[in-house]
DNA sequence: TATGGCCTGTAC
DNA sequence: GTACAGGCCATA
């Protein structure tokens, strides 16, 4: 599912491949995919791409006066049309409403594919505004230092340290995937009180976080199950997941079996000797 | 603060 | 047939 490397990777792509294209149109197949409307999706034909940003999870197309903002949630996929990744046919009529926006430009046309249907598009005319409302964290890769403090501060209660990491309140872009792998690296139990870390600890947590996010970049992203690239690839980044998907496989540290358990709701993996309580 | 709902494809 | 994948939001 896409976390914050994979957004970034589609951001990259997005930005090469359609900085300072124009618009032709905006056509909402799926209607709920469209939540805030502060602007009429009319609005974006004729105007070209400014930018492409990104915050956390959230892409951010920036065409101005209009920002679209997209966030893929777990099976949201932008691919080009009549990508091979895309059903056809028959198969495609049943599935219309997994085609849920096409984003026609004069460099050709994409498809916001989302087989599960979570993901969502909010038309806003100030993307970061928007989620300053919203009480988002600041984003940990572009305002490292901005991020670091506040989840020095936001990191506290009584909630399970894995439950802090994956609230986008306190840190933004880290999911299931990198939250499992940020606690392996910092030794610590996922279900540890975030009030008993001292900061120094909650600065470890905050550095592994990152660092990981770094090197899943470089690796294009993690693809488990549905995540592909603008281009319809997976990333590579699977591979070097320490506990994330490998319970009953050994540590590679310390070679005992890597443990599974639920954490509010979410499959949480880590290694019971190296990350005990 | 914890849970259920949203969704559908895949694996048992 | 059932469990599971899980980000986010509404509700209790």
């Amino acid at each position: 599912m896409p976390e914050l490397p994979e957004v970034e990777t589609i951001r990259r792509d997005l930005e090469e491949c359609l900085q300072g294209a124009e618009f032709r149109e905006l056509r909402i197949a799926d209607p709920s995919v469209l939540r805030e409307r502060q602007v009429d999706p009319a609005t974006i034909a004729g105007r070209s791409l400014r930018a492409v940003r990104r915050r956390g999870k959230y892409l951010v197309l920036d065409v101005g006066a209009t920002q679209l903002v997209i966030h893929l949630r777990m099976t949201g996929r932008i691919l080009p049309a009549g990508h091979a990744a895309l059903p056809v046919g028959a198969e495609a009529v049943r599935r219309r409403q997994q085609f849920r926006f096409r984003l026609a430009t004069d460099r050709g046309e994409w498809i916001f594919f989302d087989t599960r249907r979570f993901g969502t598009l909010d038309l806003v005319q100030d993307a970061d505004a928007w989620f300053d409302e919203r009480g988002l964290a600041p984003d940990p890769l572009l305002d490292q230092a901005a991020a670091r403090q506040w989840f020095l501060v936001h990191a506290a209660g009584g909630r399970a340290i894995k439950t802090v990491l994956l609230d986008q309140q306190v840190a933004c872009g880290v999911g299931n995937i990198y939250a499992d792998e940020a606690l392996f690296r910092t030794r610590l139990h996922p279900e540890t009180a975030a009030d008993v870390l001292d900061y120094a600890q909650r600065g470890a947590l905050f550095s592994a976080a990152v660092q990981v996010m770094k090197e899943a970049i470089a690796r294009r992203g993690t693809t488990t199950s549905d995540y592909l690239d603008l281009n319809g690839n997976p990333g590579v980044f699977r591979r070097y997941l320490n506990v994330y998907r490998r319970a009953g496989l050994n540590c590679r540290v310390c070679g005992q079996p890597i443990q599974r358990i639920v954490v509010s709701g979410r499959g949480t993996h880590y290694c019971p000797t190296c990350q005990a309580m």
